[in-house]
DNA sequence: CATAAACAGACCGACGGTCGGTTTGCAAGG
DNA sequence: CCTTGCAAACCGACCGTCGGTCTGTTTATG
């Protein structure tokens, strides 16, 4: 029978494709190898000549979607002639664009991570994702203890705060799908939007800010990527 | 043969402690439900009398785990006539003390706990943790709002960032563990309380308390916890 | 046409979990 | 005090499935 034969890159990428759809519809554990490889249309031993275990299918797709955000990030770090704080102010800002041009797709993806079975993949794609924003938030806060834009003993130590505070938010977005078509999904958004306007004035907070310096959201933001029925 | 028979407690407690033990020493995943049961002396049958999976025993590890934590805290509640604010500061050294007075067990399960393979254990028992003192703290903090402790828009969500900034710490305890006998001990263990100093003063501003106010370190907690030798 | 990369698929050991049956403790009735 | 009945505790052989291996075969490429 006519075999494909696809380039290594080609076929590593297909198969993350697949992987990715499954992890995010099944979760990880629930998707076995066999899964994959009738999803991506290759044998086993097509399949273990590119990934050498499942786990690192899970590492990939997660390296995959932090190198979206980083790229947001460094395309904000390239612009010169930026201080510090308006850096960090326009990271959020293309983050934040990014989900809202992407709305329905992030959202898809939060309601899989979200689900108590997915954890595995919550937890990974969360660490990978940190990890790589690090050395970009500590570049930013470190030029901002120079430019007097904020005040912090560690730049490293501060970032690490910065993104931890991410986790604050997602219980209020669980909440928030989750009550799609309950009918108090207007309660559900105003309560994420309270949780985003405090993770905003935290991280205010933590930089030394007056409440309200950086911007975490806009208003409207919440209803525009979780419209409310009815 | 002559068959043991214990209480349903009983058994329970014996198999979460040889669970423990395991999980710790070799990873939830590596451990195999026959590790289990032969480690406790019971059949497989016996075993699936007491737990319905595998996954079961991972959840109620975690939280007796948590509940250790939750004790310290609630005796501290129970005080009367304590401000919001020393409530926060006599639970924090609460835990602080229970973390020297069990130093070598707690430094064993945290080095046993961020070794790669233990990244399932180590979630579980982190979610667990958190979402067993959020309400605690949650207390605390509304409390504090009321008599004029803290300054923040939400209870709830300001405790939930103070429990979000435990994991700034774990990279600098994961560094100054795997420094131990490196030479370099004393460069890990000032880094570690570099980031402990910076976590209290994270507590502060996000409770809008001035820097230093909660006492989250002691002078010289961290060579007490992790002796750095020569 | 040689060589290596890409792929196939039968196969394996081990794992989590099930199931029908057995043993024990215990309380009620004689 | 002794049955007897019964539920709870326990046993261990067994099963399906999973991740991973291994021996080859097919395709591209220089």
């Amino acid at each position: 029978m006519a075999r494909s034969y696809l380039s290594a890159d080609e076929r590593r990428e297909q198969i993350l494709d697949c992987a990715q759809t499954l992890f995010f519809t099944k979760g990880f554990e629930a998707t076995t190898v066999q899964d994959l490889i009738a999803a991506a249309g290759v044998s086993k031993g097509g399949f273990y000549h590119h990934f050498a275990a499942k786990e690192d299918v899970l590492e990939a797709v997660s390296q995959r979607l932090a190198s979206v955000s980083v790229a947001l990030i460094e395309e904000v770090m390239a612009i010169p002639g930026l201080t510090a704080f308006e850096r960090l102010n326009q990271s959020l800002r293309a983050l934040r664009q990014f989900k809202s041009e992407h709305a329905e797709g992030i959202l898809a993806a939060f309601a899989a991570l979200l689900r108590p079975e997915n954890m595995t993949l919550y937890n990974r794609i969360n660490r990978v994702n940190i990890e790589a924003a690090l050395p970009l938030f500590t570049q930013i806060i470190e030029a901002g203890q120079e430019d007097g834009s904020f005040d912090v003993p560690d730049g490293h130590l501060a970032a690490q705060a910065l993104l931890a505070l991410g986790s604050i938010t997602h219980d209020a977005v669980a909440k928030a799908i989750a009550s799609k078509g309950t009918g108090n999904g207007r309660n559900a958004n105003t309560e994420l939007s309270a949780a985003l306007v405090w993770q905003g004035i935290a991280i205010d907070r933590i930089l030394g800010l007056p409440d309200g310096s950086i911007q975490f959201v806009e208003p409207g933001f919440v209803d525009a990527l979780l419209p409310v029925e009815g």
